[in-house]
DNA sequence: CTGTTAGCGCCTTCAT
DNA sequence: ATGAAGGCGCTAACAG
């Protein structure tokens, strides 16, 4: 196990000071030609890798970043994370990446390790903290971006990406109303999500706009999981059999209010037509495949990385806001 | 903007030395118990943080590590990416995370990268690298985990996780094979697939192991979706009608097989059974539900960190060897 | 138990 | 266009 080479060892050898070799592989101008060759070739012979980590003590910066989601495994968040890294690889960024479980404990401390570590900036999806609490941790970042969050008091310019749940709920309710739907049934998801909330609030405003009446009796909330979709479902389509659409908090959900359907003996979609959210494998597999509002994961975490960049690099950043709109995907169980 | 407190400030402040307020914020005896409690309070109170970086270039460690993954979207490696990052977590390193498409290019890229930047170690996922590039890379690496692969000439002692694909295909078609089956048919997925010919491979032991002949003209090759697999399957059943049951290289291509079963006429289980693998959502949720070999990927994100730590903290790293087996859940398309 | 000295490997600034 | 000096923030090794 030998030392690694340093820019030392290559200045030596190329007969040249430490900072010609630096300048030469930092390709700042100010060397010739020759000598910039010659000292890249020796570079290469001795194998030098100049360290990362010595560079950040003297530049103060990283090019690193950290992201912090809830559980990577959840693709809603791979999704960004895939996004994230493909901006970050292609300006020379790496990315960390941090999983909080929601947990306020985890989440405050991944941001503790990323602020040791330095990170130029940091990506926030989903974050749980109180705002008091994540106000004083986006101060202490050089760059934030928040996903999927606000922050009120905007005492620092902050960028945010969120998706447009709202409008994405309208979209759909739109499509159901132009196709005749009158009695639509909401599915809504835990009560304590927001995105929840968001389209619950897409969904009157289409009701509203298309002046059709808003019906309390006609919202449940469900586990967002496939069977307590069924068990909402068969709960609401037996209180509320005039219900003649249904739009889901997710793609799972949607499943489990199929299966009510069947069991129900309720045709899909003569009988009810049925809408989910996110777009999963699953969703274009299932009989009839699902009409369903696709999230734009991978872009969110394109656009954030880029807005990260943007105000790293800024001197006075602007605090962008992005929306991005779930996108009607129009399949058989809502035609 | 102030600048951040570094251990002069808090020893300018606390009245003690740089290097005891060292000794305090890494509790490493050598200190009376109220001096230390003084210089954290004091710390404190200035907000000081160490810098990671800087102690870095001074102890020569990271507390950092690269996970490299063809695809983070994808739920394998994000299920493994869930299992390192815990680990990662719980034992206070931080993990960079890597995609790299499976092309070379961007596979070196990434490892060049994360070896500038001095990560203690490296997780490598189903890598694609000819043995010679990965047997230098891992070289260069302090410490290195292979996941999915193996490296011939073991030159370092190189720690392995793997996924015994071969006796998870053995103990499916076992399974098909008590229950009667006799003619089973594979849909290979792509030939070029490592896990995919280690799958053939456990099916050919299983045949043997009970007497039965090995028809190499069930085996059908097939991209990893569903529209490929039906038509591979559609193709098989055709060619083949005395097929009685299927093992599909993962549980998209089952689906497809599933959708065939049905266009042709052939009732599964009854006529056609079929078993899938990975166990992702849909299979539980298609008609009949999906029989399926579960890939552990959590179990080998956590056995591949723990492993790297291991090496990591080791003098004298030895090279475990972890492999982890599918299991077989049960369901109605091959009870 | 505490303080002093000397780097870690690189970049910034100023000379030449 | 190149070189020399100094420092980034911390810790290892030694001294007291």
């Amino acid at each position: 196990v030998k030392r690694r080479a340093t820019i030392f060892d290559v200045a030596r050898e190329a007969g040249v000071s430490p900072q010609t070799v630096s300048r030469a592989i930092n390709d700042k101008g100010e060397i010739t030609e020759e000598t910039r060759l010659r000292v890249l070739d020796v570079a290469h012979r001795l194998e030098f890798r100049p360290s990362a980590i010595a560079r950040s003590l003297a530049t103060n910066r990283t090019t690193a970043i950290g992201l912090v989601v809830p559980d990577i495994a959840n693709p809603f968040f791979s999704g960004i994370a895939r996004g994230v890294e493909d901006i970050a690889y292609s300006s020379g960024y790496s990315v960390f990446v941090c999983n909080t479980d929601e947990d306020h404990h985890r989440e405050i401390s991944a941001l503790d390790s990323l602020l040791e570590r330095q990170v130029d900036g940091v990506i926030l999806c989903s974050s749980r903290l109180p705002e008091m609490d994540l106000d004083k941790v986006v101060r202490a970042f050089r760059s934030a971006v928040l996903v999927n969050r606000t922050l009120g008091g905007n005492q620092k310019a902050i960028c945010t990406v969120l998706v447009d749940d709202s409008r994405g709920a309208q979209v759909a309710v739109a499509h159901l109303i132009e196709r005749g739907r009158r009695r639509i049934a909401f599915l809504a998801g835990p009560e304590r999500s927001w995105s929840g909330r968001k389209r619950l609030h897409g969904l009157e405003e289409a009701l509203k706009n298309h002046g059709l009446p808003i019906d309390r009796g006609l919202i449940a909330h469900c586990e967002p999981e496939t069977e307590d979709g069924r068990k909402a479902a068969l709960h609401l389509l037996g209180l509320h059999p005039d219900v003649d659409s249904l739009l889901a908090f997710n793609d799972l959900v949607a499943v489990g209010a199929l299966q009510a359907c069947q069991e129900l003996g309720r045709e899909v979609p003569q009988s009810v037509a049925i809408v989910g959210c996110d777009d999963i494998p699953l969703a274009s597999l299932v009989t009839p495949p699902l009409t369903t509002l696709r999230i734009p994961t991978r872009e969110i975490g394109e656009a954030a990385m880029r807005s990260l960049i943007a105000t790293i690099h800024e001197d006075q950043p602007e605090a962008t806001q992005i929306t991005l709109t779930p996108e009607l995907v129009v399949r058989s169980s809502a035609p």
